[in-house]
DNA sequence: CATATAGTTCAACGATGGTTGAAGTATATC
DNA sequence: GATATACTTCAACCATCGTTGAACTATATG
């Protein structure tokens, strides 16, 4: 069991950026799991849904498990726990309310042209 | 007032994706505005950052307005209802709760070996 | 009108990464 | 053991895009 490394935020929307990726990622969201079964329905070779596949399993936001019957059938599935903190971890992040007014720090507001004067002159 | 077009939630993703322009988001959540406050404090040129606000800006994501007493600064900050709506989008997206279990339409368990055994033979 | 300041746009470079075809692996069947 | 299947890995190509330096724009000051 290897432990994967918490990834940054940055990192975590690059992962979901791709269109590809992302289609992938949400069919798992409807339950559809096999690798041949994603490539029916979104007509792409194996090869190419194995990679994203990959991606998102290095992740941590699929698992994967082969089929007790016939082990060459591999069923791919959202890890809840993962998501579920991604989610929690997008809402803080993108939750309005963290929106602050301006600091102003610099700016024709911070010293005005009169005092300058005044003091100056 | 230019009508934009509402993004795909990839290229969302994709906006937020790099780690500067996330940065410079993340400093308009806490109120900084102009461009030069931001390059103080990420270290950054500002044609640099002028470009990743364009992208934000052309998302809609963030706003520009130029000072009433010297409009050569120029304040940018986060537009409110675009990043509720964005949030809104997302929490549905990676609701948890939209995980369907497996729906097999395909793999061993469709069809057991045994059946074909005794039809074809 | 000349100079300075705050910021934008442009052109070019270079790295990242998605895509493709082919080879490779693992498991099952005959 | 040979062949088929489900899937993965590899190498190479190519487009996208973040970065950089320089030129350009807009506004303000003297």
């Amino acid at each position: 069991m290897t432990k994967t490394k918490k990834p940054t935020l940055a990192a975590t929307f690059k992962l979901l950026s791709d269109p590809t990726r992302l289609a992938i990622f949400d069919l798992l969201m409807q339950g559809v799991q096999c690798n041949c079964e994603i490539g029916d329905q979104l007509d792409l070779e194996m090869n190419l849904i194995s990679h994203h596949l990959k991606a998102l399993r290095e992740a941590g936001l699929v698992n994967v498990e082969r089929d007790a019957l016939d082990a060459r059938w591999m069923y791919y599935s959202i890890n809840r726990e993962m998501l579920a903190e991604l989610n929690d971890q997008l809402a803080a992040f993108l939750d309005p309310h963290r929106i602050q007014p301006r600091l102003p720090t610099c700016g024709p507001r911070l010293v005005p042209a009169t005092d300058i004067r005044v003091r100056g002159n």
